[in-house]
DNA sequence: CAGATCGTTAACGCGTTCGTTAACTATATC
DNA sequence: GATATAGTTAACGAACGCGTTAACGATCTG
């Protein structure tokens, strides 16, 4: 369930002009036009990295009151969170692993004997 | 400098497969053959991933003792941590976005008034 | 209304990525 | 030495991702 989602929001991080846009939204909202000049983009790639960041629940956008054709963006924290839930578990199910393999190696000697493959 | 190694981290944990590797993984180190069956990927498959996830220093390999047709895999934790530490930091920011906004939004009032755009 | 501005969608092309099958290397087993 | 096992590499094909140009809808400006 929440794999799916992990995986749209690695997908959405994996490219740079993305990553940049999260980047750029973390200081402050912005508009789109804002976000394809400072990125070197042109407006219609960016328009549909935003799209893809809408979906991904990454980036939400708001009518900006004084002019109804811009709308302002914005970044949303919860996948952010989520992944980086994601990883601190992996982080420490990795250092569980470590310790319990020290404990093993320190317990069996520095050359211990192992059993061959079977057959 | 950073942005390189962010940019294959996230790339090689974007693939449902190479994620499933390093859920593997997080527990204990494994077989290259164990990966493949428990992923119901073939090896050919599974190589190149490895190879992939070798590149990104995401993974190690070490000869089995035993059987020098084996080598065991193993989780490396740093471009994890790299990755957590970019994350963190984007969070970080945007709190501090979300406070600035919050107390711009009670100085000014609930409809504040606003410059239209330059020409 | 005429023209400019903001942003999106459509259509095309290119390069990458991913899986599969087949062939190959290296090591282990008998 | 012959056969089996572990894993990699090579070559092909299909699918996807990304950027670009062109055209479009919507809104502001004069």
């Amino acid at each position: 369930m929440t794999a799916a989602a992990l995986d749209r929001t690695l997908q959405a991080l994996a490219d740079p002009t993305r990553r940049g846009v999260v980047e750029l939204l973390r200081g402050r909202p912005r508009r789109a036009g804002e976000l394809a000049s400072a990125l070197r983009t042109s407006p219609p790639a960016l328009s549909r990295h935003l799209r893809l960041l809408r979906q991904t629940g990454l980036v939400e956008e708001e009518p900006l009151p004084g002019d109804a054709r811009v709308r302002v963006l914005r970044l949303r924290p919860e996948p952010l969170a989520e992944l980086r839930a994601w990883l601190e578990e992996v982080e420490r199910f990795w250092a569980v692993q470590l310790a319990s393999f020290k404990a093993h190696a320190e317990a069996a000697g520095p050359a211990p004997a192992r059993p061959r493959r079977r057959r």
